[in-house]
DNA sequence: CGCCCGATGTGCT
DNA sequence: GCACATCGGGCGT
């Protein structure tokens, strides 16, 4: 396993969360790897983006936005729900890419189990699902991505090309104002198109 | 499949 | 006191 490095998650946030498609989320489960590709992703960018946990300032629950690069932020949400978000960018300046969706390859079993009843195609589509399947909570806020001690990171598998994506507004922004709700900032790989360019 | 709505805890004004 | 980066069940099409 090798994951990726710190210096990945200190570039630009959008660049960031595009990057990611493709590449492969892994969380260890008492010692047994699941495991999916990543298919959608979103940028949240710093205190002026009215989108962004930190655009009230810095306070407990953002903190970790505001930290290192490559760390998990993860938070919780609607009394039920957690998300995962990974930290990017210098030190100081809050961004993180909100993982909304993956596509499962290994562990499948543990997936089934964690998500009993329900039809496939939902097991990890929405970032609270993911979570529920890959038993991700707040014990895993702050916790780096970056190290071979983690329970959790992320690692390259197969590279899309842009002919592969598709861009949108980020969902769920209801009373965000513009220019933030309509920025494309959100990133799904094209289940249709399987072309190389 | 789509729309509607209730669930249910917490951070922040 | 209220809004919330959501989900799942129920019911109509």
């Amino acid at each position: 396993m090798t994951c990726l490095p710190e210096s990945f998650y200190q570039q630009e946030v959008v660049l960031v969360a595009r990057q990611l498609l493709g590449m492969r989320l892994v969380r260890k489960i008492s010692g047994k790897r699941v495991a999916g590709i990543i298919v959608e992703a979103e940028a949240y960018r710093g205190e002026e983006d009215l989108a962004c946990h930190a655009h009230v300032g810095k306070t407990h629950r953002n903190a970790v936005m505001y930290g290192k690069a490559g760390r998990a932020y993860v938070y919780f949400t609607y009394g039920m729900h957690w998300m995962l978000n990974v930290v990017t960018g210098p030190e100081g300046f809050p961004a993180a890419v909100l993982i909304r969706a993956i596509r499962p390859t290994e562990g499948i079993e543990e997936i089934q189990t964690r998500r009993a009843g329900r039809p496939e195609k939902e097991w990890c589509s929405g970032p609270a699902r993911i979570c529920k399947a890959l038993d991700i909570d707040g014990s895993l806020n702050g916790s780096a991505l970056i190290d071979d001690e983690s329970s959790l990171w992320i690692e390259e598998a197969s590279p899309v090309f842009d002919n592969q994506i598709l861009t949108s507004p980020r969902i769920g922004l209801g009373n965000t104002p513009e220019p933030w709700k309509s920025k494309l900032w959100r990133f799904v790989i094209d289940r249709k198109e399987m072309k190389r360019p």
